[in-house]
DNA sequence: CGTCGAGTTGATCCACCTCAACGAAGGTGG
DNA sequence: CCACCTTCGTTGAGGTGGATCAACTCGACG
């Protein structure tokens, strides 16, 4: 069958003419031109705005055209834990398609720009639309496997090896945007990262200085550039897991 | 709409006439008729069998009719990780659903009783049955959401917490079922368990028998009977994660 | 200038892992 | 029947990774 992401077509959809993507596809065009009615935005999220909360009723499931997000659950004692970051082409919300009630609320970590798609329109083109079905569903298996392979790493992996696959994981894409894949920017503060990591603000930012002082990486601020990428990869496992979830969940967007 | 659940409606099948089901849920006997065509077995399955293995081509999806079971990863070193328990009414291997290869072993913790529903069948009628879809969609949320919680309780938590959590959790199945919450039986070993807890068997071992020494539970092997629910409450934390989920999760199976 | 949040660093402590030995239960073959 | 093995579970001793508490720096911003 005709084999396209969601997340690439939602932003091509800006970019191209139904036409063009119709060719390229082996769309229908009246399938292209349903689907894009769907699409809202991009809509712009500030930094530090919530997209929706935890309990919320939940309508749309949303597509991140640019910026970064993270979920997160608020505990018992208010503390706040990190369940996933969202990057570019990263879906957030996908509860709506059953509906259900937001599990996560969802904060922008930097400006960001997300496509918005109503969970009950959406649901109208299942049947219609060839291939969507499959597409929904491969992004929730994802979701769970990226869900389970997170656990792993943070309950398996020492504190370096953690922040070592999230090196990677970074690198690779920048690697995969065509940028310099040795230059970072975390687009999230301290204790976001060491939450996503499951340690504190203060360990992981020991972590840091002593990946800096033994040459693997130089830091300036949320600036990092990686000096020692054979060592990283050695620290992280040869199965480190997130980088893995990357080459194997992230086709590369349409046009990228 | 009518809200049914399909864990519930397959077992159901075996017990009840297509007339009643029809009656009761005020499903079309058609729809009814092609929904139980889908289903095979119950399949005997044998303890320490497993029902598929990680990265394998994957047809089906599975649901518990009897018995327990764990999904595992193996990493690098060979060690596993439990990933999930799944018990009566629990669904297996929906990443079937979405065309994708296994992520994860399962493998019977005791002798069980399975359903099989074929993937490509299963898609070919979502568009039929009204709440097909719903359906699917809300059991790979749950998956998702479950998965998350997971993580969260072995992070957060302590290990008496998380043990007090499990305890509680199995405790409400009982009840659910009918039977006497407080006397459990642990369909898995020790390492299993302690494996899905993220503890090393001695760790868990030790902390059987702390609670056995502070009179909270009595342990005759796999056999435990708890004698002090409300100090397990308070040791699992007011929002005790586990059994949260199985009460916002369990549906009552149709005919328990 | 003072204030505030983000980030770093230092000292301390403990929950849990690891290694190791041992006991109990069940299966197998002589 | 006993001797042997394996698997499962318990218990003890010791080491450690990372959390926690606390102080301090730095830049941004009013």
């Amino acid at each position: 069958m005709h084999h396209w992401n969601l997340a690439g077509l939602i932003s091509a959809f800006c970019v191209y003419e139904i036409e063009w993507l119709s060719a390229r596809y082996g769309m229908r065009r009246q399938e292209l031109e349903s689907l894009r009615k769907l699409v809202r935005g991009p809509l712009r999220i500030g930094r530090g705005d919530t997209l929706y909360r935890q309990g919320d009723g939940a309508g749309s499931i949303y597509s991140v055209a640019s910026g970064s997000f993270k979920s997160l659950t608020t505990d018992a004692d208010g503390r706040e834990a990190v369940a996933d970051l969202h990057f570019e082409g990263d879906f957030m919300g996908l509860e709506a398609l059953a509906e259900m009630p937001r599990s996560f609320t969802a904060e922008a970590l930097t400006e960001s720009r997300v496509f918005r798609l109503d969970a009950a329109e959406l649901r109208k083109e299942l049947g219609r639309i060839p291939g969507l079905e499959t597409e929904l569903l491969r992004l929730m298996s994802q979701a769970v496997w990226k869900s389970e392979q997170h656990r792993l790493l943070l309950h398996r992996q020492v504190a370096s090896a953690r922040l070592a696959a999230f090196l990677l994981y970074l690198s690779e894409c920048e690697q995969r945007n065509g940028r310099d894949p040795g230059s970072l920017h975390l687009p999230m503060s301290r204790g976001d990262l060491a939450g996503f990591l499951g340690l504190a603000t203060e360990t992981l930012s020991r972590l840091l200085g002593r990946f800096a002082s033994r040459n693997l990486i130089r830091v300036r601020g949320r600036r990092i550039r990686l000096t020692g990428l054979q060592e990283i990869s050695r620290l992280a496992g040869k199965r480190y897991l997130i980088p893995v979830l990357c080459i194997v969940l992230a086709q590369p967007l349409l046009f990228a």
